[in-house]
This record gives structure tokens, C-alpha cells and sequence, in this order.
DNA sequence: GCCAACGTTGGC
DNA sequence: GCCAACGTTGGC
């Protein structure tokens, strides 16, 4: 039994973490994500088989570069134990973990990216509560409707 | 590089 | 619980 699908955006910098990664390592863990929103999309939300719109974001054209999709149920982020790491979290333990992730499966490129500013001129038909879009809001990890999905891969350029 | 917006920390 | 200070995000 298996709910229905969901659907996500997930932000990632390309110079960091970018859509060509994935697809030359087909899976990998989401790692350093420290933002509570975020984590409890991961942690609550998400669902294996659910669809991910790949963002770039930082970088001269930011917008969705790909597809992926959730390959594991959420389990600690194993980055937070680590003392070297830039995402080690003094105040987690492994009895009580503070940071949770997924890991994510390559899906495929998309034929163009479909850019922040075409995702703008589409506000009216996104809505409001489209995090991506709303003011203020830095979210790196956020959900997407059907209705949204829809839309969005709708303005991708198939020639 | 700038800076607005936001989240987190920590003193009180 | 308040809020100033600080750090981060991310578009431009």
C-alpha cells in the first residue's frame, strides 16, 4: 500500500552539487541541510518514488536543470556525527539526531532549463503559497503541487 | 560584490 | 519571552 505521489523542488548550487553530478553518481545522499522546514519536508513529507525538480541555484541561470526522484525513506544525516565536517552539529547525537535526509536518484536532464525568471511570468498560475517564488522565502528544500509539476515541466522546451 | 530577507543564538 | 547581533541564502 503505498500513498500517493508527491512532488518537490530541491536547491542545490551547481558549483557545490549539480544536476551532471547526479547523473554521473546516479544516487546520493542529501547531505547538509540545516534548515528545520527543510528537514521536516525530507523527514515527513517525503515518500520513495517521489518526484524532485532539480534547481540550480547561485549561478548565472538559476531554474530547474533536471528531474530526480526520492530513493530512500528519511534516516539521519549522517554529516551531523562528523567533527570535520562543515555540517557537524555539536548538539546531535546518534540517540537523538537533529538533521534527517533522503537520498536522491537521477532521473533525467531536462532538454533546456527552464529559468527563474519564466517561473516568475508563471506566478499567477503557480499561486501564492509557491515557495520558490515568495518573497523572502530561502527555502532549499520545498514542496510542489500536481497542479504546480504540471505547470512547471510544461515550459519545458521539447525541440 | 552587494544587500534584503530570514533564521538562529544568546544575553538579559 | 524579547530582541540585538550575527550568519546565511540567493537573486541581481
Amino acid at each position: 500500500m503505498s500513498a500517493r505521489k508527491r512532488y518537490w523542488l530541491m536547491k542545490s548550487e551547481p558549483t557545490d552539487f549539480s544536476i551532471d553530478d547526479l547523473e554521473r553518481v546516479g544516487t546520493e545522499p542529501w547531505t547538509g541541510v540545516r534548515n528545520y522546514q527543510a528537514r521536516n519536508f525530507m523527514r515527513n513529507g517525503m515518500q520513495i518514488g517521489d518526484g524532485i525538480l532539480f534547481y540550480h541555484s547561485n549561478t548565472q541561470v538559476p531554474g530547474i536543470y533536471g528531474i530526480a526522484e526520492v530513493a530512500t525513506e528519511a534516516y539521519p544525516d549522517p554529516t551531523q556525527f562528523e567533527r570535520k565536517s562543515k555540517y557537524h552539529d555539536e548538539k546531535a547525537t546518534r540517540e537523538e539526531p537533529r538533521w534527517f535526509l533522503v537520498d536522491v536518484r537521477f532521473v533525467r536532464k531536462l532538454h533546456a532549463p527552464i529559468s527563474l525568471e519564466e517561473i516568475r511570468q508563471q506566478a499567477d498560475a503557480l499561486g501564492e503559497e509557491f515557495a520558490l517564488i515568495r518573497k523572502g522565502s530561502r527555502l532549499s528544500v520545498l514542496p510542489v503541487t500536481a497542479a504546480q509539476w504540471k505547470i512547471l515541466l510544461g515550459l519545458e522546451q521539447t525541440s
